[in-house]
Order: C-alpha cells, then structure tokens, then sequence
DNA sequence: GTCCATGCAAATCGTTTGCATATAA
DNA sequence: TTATATGCAAACGATTTGCATGGAC
C-alpha cells in the first residue's frame, strides 16, 4: 500500500512532476479497490476521501499511473475504460460470460509461451497482450437454452464494478 | 460477393426487416474494402456510391452486418471502433506494433486449442474470443533502442488504413 | 395501409483541453 | 519564485436517439 506510493513518488521524481494532495488521493482511491475500475468509480472512490477533486485530475492522475506501472488496462468491452491494479498483481486474461458479464481470471503458462513464440518469429520485441475469451457461463448457457438466438449475442452490456 | 447478399437478406427476412437501398449501399461499400473499417470509413465508401447516404444509417446497417455474422469487430484500440469481414474469413488474431501500428494477422492453433481447454474446464460454451499481442515491430525496435523510455510506450495512436 | 427505415439534428457518453488560479519544489 | 497542477467549464469525437417523412412489403 505505501510501496506504491514511494513508487509513484520515484516515478513522478524523474519526471520532475509533482506529489501533489489530489494526486495522493487518486492514488489511495485506487488502491482500496480491487476490480475493474472506470474513471468514474475511481472518481467517486477519490471524492469519498476528498470532495474537492475535479474529474478532470482523476483522467489525468489515472493516465500516470498507468505509465508508472501501478494500474493497467482491464478487458476492453464498450463503455469506459477500465483499470485494474498492476503492481503485485500478475499478468492475466479474461474469461467473460456474454449474458450475465461474469469475469473468471485465468492464466495459462502454455498460451503464453506460445505467444512468446509469435513475438520471436515475426521478429517482434514483446511488450504486452490482452486476451479475451467470450461465451456464456454454465447457468447462462442453460438458462438461454431457449430464448437464446445466438446471433444476437452482441448486445448485452456490462454492469460490472 | 453477392453470396453475403443473398445471407443478409434471408438474415432481414427472418427479423422481419426490411432489404432497402440504403442498406445495399452500405453492404456494398463494406464488402469493397479490405482492412480495418471505422463507421466513418464506410460512410465515406457508401458515399462514394450513393451520396445521400445519412450516417446514422451506417451505424445501424454496420450493427446488423455483425449481427448477421457479415462483419466483425478488428481488433481494439483506441479511436473509433473498426469492422472487418467475417464472412468467409476465417478467424485470425492480431500482432501489433505499438510504434507504427503495422498490423500482423495469425492463427495458431495451438493457442486455439488451448483455448478451447479453458472455456470446458470453467463450464462455457465458447462464443468467440480476441487476441491482442503488443510490442514493437523489428524496425521499430531497431530505430527506438535510443530515444525508447519503455514507460512511455502506452501512447501511441493508430495510424491505420 | 401498415410498419419499418431514413436523414437530419439534437442529445449523450466518455474523455480532453483551455484557462485563470493555487501549490509543490 | 517558477514551473507544474488544479478545478471548472467548454470542447471534442464517436455513437445514439427523437422525430417527421419516405419507402418496402
């Protein structure tokens, strides 16, 4: 919890950027919550510990902290961006349920040297992926057994958070 | 070419929707074009045909094309959503340069069967997944080895098509 | 004749930016 | 003291929607 915060100190430092109050808050309200968190959740999360800040500063603040390795991108769906934490959380993919937005982590040592082999074959420096598997959760699957037509799969939203 | 026709229209029929000109238009400029398509793009193309073309009829006539399986989503990045083929295109993933935004398509197989494993081993019934591997083509990491920050990498934006 | 589709413009959503002020170094 | 950060509100780009009109069946 305060190792990110050193880190991030270190990170603004070289920069010559600043450790400002507001960007202290972000920081805190990001890292009390594990999940998937858009701009907005972290917004509110930050105005719970601090009324004061802008939504503007939160966008901000968010994007340096993902250059400094403390969040990164969660699975894009449509709607807003979403982050999770980076620091100490290690790398991995999701499995997302299409009807009922149920996320399962995973990771899978064996994909993931294959996709070593990808990068090295085209001549490719990695630098990171994403992988999203889509499809429906058992109860989903069984429930829709019958209204299901499987060609209107791609409307359902995300309610997650 | 009039094959995905012949589909769209047997897709209208079943919804009761109706095959109009406009959405010929927009199927037509569609299929002229190869590649990674915006909305926008198709616009543009669909304009070229037809130049009284509105674009909300582009974003609505594009939603049934993926619905009707015609079209699907390209890979995900920032900026406007893009659209590719699907019919008779068979599923490949992308390989990224985050630099140039050069686009690699591939398929192994490997991964796909393992893939195949995770959705069992969580009780899912597949629907479809994407594959995004980031980093810096040969060239690009070749020219970058000096003005490079690494932590700087998450800025890029796509220059494509 | 009925219901669906269209084009336009206005509305919406997420995000970014300009600017005058406040604050860390 | 000087550059950077802030909050606000306006701007922005992509997409969606309301509505009066036009067109397919």
């Amino acid at each position: 919890m305060n190792e990110e915060r050193i880190l991030f100190e270190g990170y603004l430092r070289t920069r010559n950027l600043k450790m400002t109050s507001p960007r202290e808050t972000v920081l805190k309200a990001f890292l009390e919550n594990e999940g998937h968190l858009s701009a907005d959740d972290i917004l509110a999360a930050a105005r719970a510990l601090d009324p004061g800040i802008g939504q503007a500063t939160v966008f901000r603040t968010v994007k340096l902290l993902a250059d400094a390795g403390l969040a990164r991108d969660a699975c894009q769906d449509d709607g807003p961006r979403r982050y999770e934490h980076a620091y100490r959380h290690s790398h991995h993919d999701h499995l997302l349920c299409m009807r009922c937005g149920k996320i399962i982590e995973f990771c899978d040592p064996a994909i993931e040297k294959e996709q070593e082999k990808i990068f090295r074959s085209h001549g490719f420096k990695a630098v990171g992926h994403t992988m999203e598997l889509k499809g429906l959760c058992a109860d989903c699957a069984a429930a829709g057994e019958d209204s299901a037509s499987l060609s209107g799969s791609g409307s359902q939203r995300r309610g997650e958070r």
